[in-house]
DNA sequence: CTCAATACTTACGATCAGGTTAGTACCTTA
DNA sequence: TAAGGTACTAACCTGATCGTAAGTATTGAG
């Protein structure tokens, strides 16, 4: 779970359910379409299959995700975002224009200073 | 520093930057006025001096914050965000007011959980 | 009768962010 | 002469986070 994060202007609990090293990542993976474990774990290949888990778990229980599994001969889990991740998502996005806009520049910046 | 994250969609260069447990803090008390550090310090007063210094560094090094001294005989420093900084707390705006509406929800949620 | 595929689970260890406490140098005020 | 305010700095420690490697149950294919 996240670290305890001080709370003014409402960044507090937003960081708790995204922050992390994966979350947005898995987020912005099934922010569309319904995706299987597996599926998950080809698409992010660095990710172990125990971080895969314990994340969309934490997610499940913050109501950003939704699980749902289909008993049949191989096991068949998919997950999909609930309204409240798909809310997130789009919070989401002009951090993310931003990191695609000066993330060449911090990077070189770290780079330089490194 | 933070952790490596993982980059598709631009979030992994915007989490370092800003990720942790102040720095999104900090970057919202200066992003509008200048702040002397003690004034941080008192603003912020769960934070220890160490990381206040830490990570207004850090910032600085990502060039987010702008540091000015004035050679004074009680020394005297003052932070302020860059443009840079201004752009990224603008990008932060909408995920603030996403945990504005959805706090409380999130929080009932996991106090059920516990 | 072993092997492969699915979606996990468990135990252990490493790493890193964050916290605590103390100390520095400078000058002013009492 | 001692105390206090300023802005740091340094050494050390703890605990959350992350990773690795192995094991589980089910069933069908060969």
């Amino acid at each position: 779970m996240a670290k305890k994060q001080p709370d003014s202007c409402g960044l507090g609990p937003a960081f708790q359910v995204i922050g992390g090293k994966w979350k947005a990542l898995i987020l912005w993976l099934i922010h569309t379409e319904p995706r299987r474990f597996g599926e998950l774990k080809r698409l992010v290949p660095d990710i172990s299959e125990k971080m895969l888990i314990q994340q969309l778990r934490e997610m499940e229980a913050d109501g950003l995700v939704h699980r749902k599994m289909f008993h049949e001969v191989p096991p068949r889990v998919e997950y999909s975002a609930t309204a409240l991740g798909v809310s997130l998502d789009d919070a989401l996005i002009p951090l993310a224009e931003w990191g695609k806009t000066y993330g060449d520049v911090i990077a070189a910046r770290r780079q330089a200073a490194e």
